[in-house]
RNA sequence: GGUGGGGUGGCCGAGUGGUUGAAGGCGGCAGUCUUGAAAACUGCUAUACCUUAACGGGUAUCGUGAGUUCGAAUCUCACCCCCACCGCCA
């Protein structure tokens, strides 16, 4: 959710905002309807000034005089629960308008209209080249059986899957590796400082976060528009819905919470498993296990100062660089146009890995910044050392998505008989494992 | 799933219809005292919205929502959450 003044008191800004992204909202009429709502609690505040002034003396009056008071309390009484009814409808109203803004985007956010007009903004690593024509993950799995779609088809359908044997190590040791880096205080220093000496270096904290999710807190985070419903699984028995990603649930941890300056930056990296229903996507990626309804993410989440929020944000976008890098995973980091950016976004930027079975970048990480969109609703604030209190800033971003990165791996690092070496980085969580071969 | 007990400010805790946004304590902040600190003492110490150039004024909030009443933290109903025990279970 915007906020409401910055719509009062520079609308022209708002709307230009709002026309780069796309959008197709009337401003003016907005302002024009907060005054009235204005208007109207003025109104109903009058009301209940005078009631509450009426009721005050009717305590001490005694005989004729009580009865006077109490008869002129009731009357007062009817008008007034006939403006808080139409102050009712006006709020609903007015928040339904709120939250159907999407955020405004920075600066730099180049104007789009869908994906073709990303803009790649930095290329890593060498594109490896073959002496054999590389085969896609898949094609991989299957032979090293390791991954299975067909079982899994007909356990529970399509786009699940089964990871078996080394592609099921190979899944916890992409997790050790990465909790241990981000909980490291010499590694986040590092990256820290590379974003800019001296940079805010506190470690992340290794979060396990609920799979679930209530509606309430699911729209708070701006994840359930009507656009969003379809991709949910909703569990009807309980009102309750799986989650698409970590994010969903660290976002909303400190909702209702006003936060002490100095605890900030407050930095999660969770792990759980992610829930899509790809609706839509039918015939999409339908090979493989680029794109299905469960698999397991680890997720950046940070609640951090206004002052500091853009800075996390390339933070975050240093941590998934760092990542690729130790892995040897050569990527393209793409800044993401208006038009295909997320709602509660102002900045947007996508690594994509080089998949040489696709002979294509594919996406494996998001990195987003919210500003306060989110945190407003959330109601999530910080207390400042002067007592100042305002609303935070969020970001959040994907460390490794397990399955695009396992493809990226089995693709990136397969040889000609078909086995697939071990990332040095993983060796070390892989019990002496250093490849992957069948006889 | 069953039974019982609870949800009050940053925390503890009083409060069963009338200046109660809420006693008291702890914590925090400022000051007095002190060479400094501690102790002691004094004062301040919730959030949102409306209004105001500002000082200030007003409204709402005691888990959430609805209701009774001139008036609700206090009474009624529904829901949510927490705790204990039983059942089930990794």
């Amino acid at each position: 959710m915007l906020d409401i003044k910055l719509i009062r008191e520079k609308p022209e800004f708002v709307k230009a905002a709002l026309k780069k992204k796309g959008v197709d909202f009337d401003v003016d009429a907005l302002v024009v309807f907060d005054e009235k709502r204005r208007k109207k609690i003025q109104q109903v505040d009058e009301a209940r000034a005078e009631h509450n002034a009426l009721s005050a003396g009717i305590a001490g009056a005694v005989g004729k005089e009580k009865e006077r008071k109490i008869a002129a309390s009731k009357n007062l009484k009817t008008a007034l629960a006939d403006a808080e009814f139409e102050l009712k409808a006006l709020d609903e109203e007015f928040l339904d308008i709120m939250y159907g803004i999407p955020n405004l985007p920075a600066e730099d956010v180049p104007q789009g209209k869908d994906e073709s007009e990303n803009k790649p903004i930095r290329t890593w690593g060498e594109l490896p080249s073959f002496s054999f024509v590389p085969k896609d993950h898949m094609a991989l799995g299957e032979a090293l059986d390791i991954i299975d779609v067909e079982r899994a088809a007909k356990v529970t359908g399509s786009r699940f899957n089964y990871l078996k044997a080394e592609a099921a190590l190979l899944e916890f040791a992409l997790v050790q590796f990465v909790m241990q880096a981000l909980t490291n205080a010499e590694t986040v220093r590092h990256i820290a400082d590379g974003v800019e000496r001296g940079y805010q270096q506190k470690p992340f904290i290794p979060v396990l976060p609920p799979v679930m999710i209530r509606p309430e807190m699911f729209r708070r985070m701006a994840r359930l528009t009507s656009a969003d419903k379809d991709e949910r699984y909703y569990l009807q028995q309980d009102d309750m819905y799986l989650i698409g990603s970590a994010e969903h649930t660290l976002g909303s941890m400190h909702a209702d919470e006003i936060i002490s300056e100095e605890h900030f930056p407050l930095r999660y990296v969770g792990f759980s498993t992610s829930f899509r229903r790809e609706a839509g996507s039918y015939g999409k990626d339908a090979r493989g296990i680029l794109r299905v309804h469960q698999f397991d993410k680890i997720e950046l989440e940070s609640f951090s100062l206004p002052e500091y929020s853009l800075k996390e944000h390339y933070f975050f976008i240093a941590v998934q660089e760092y990542i690729m890098q130790l892995l040897m995973l050569p990527y393209r980091v793409v800044l993401i146009c208006t038009g295909d950016m997320g709602r509660p976004n102002a900045r947007q930027v996508d690594i994509e890995a080089w998949m040489p079975g696709q002979n294509m970048y594919r996406e494996t990480h998001t990195a987003d910044y919210m500003t306060d969109y989110q945190a407003r609703r959330l109601n999530t604030k910080v207390k400042r050392s002067n007592g100042a209190v305002e609303v935070v800033h969020t970001n959040d971003a994907t460390a490794v998505a397990i399955g695009r990165t396992l493809i990226a791996i089995l693709e990136n690092y397969q040889q000609e008989d078909g086995s697939v070496r071990i990332p040095d980085a993983v060796k070390p969580f892989m019990g002496g494992i250093t490849e992957i071969r069948r006889i």
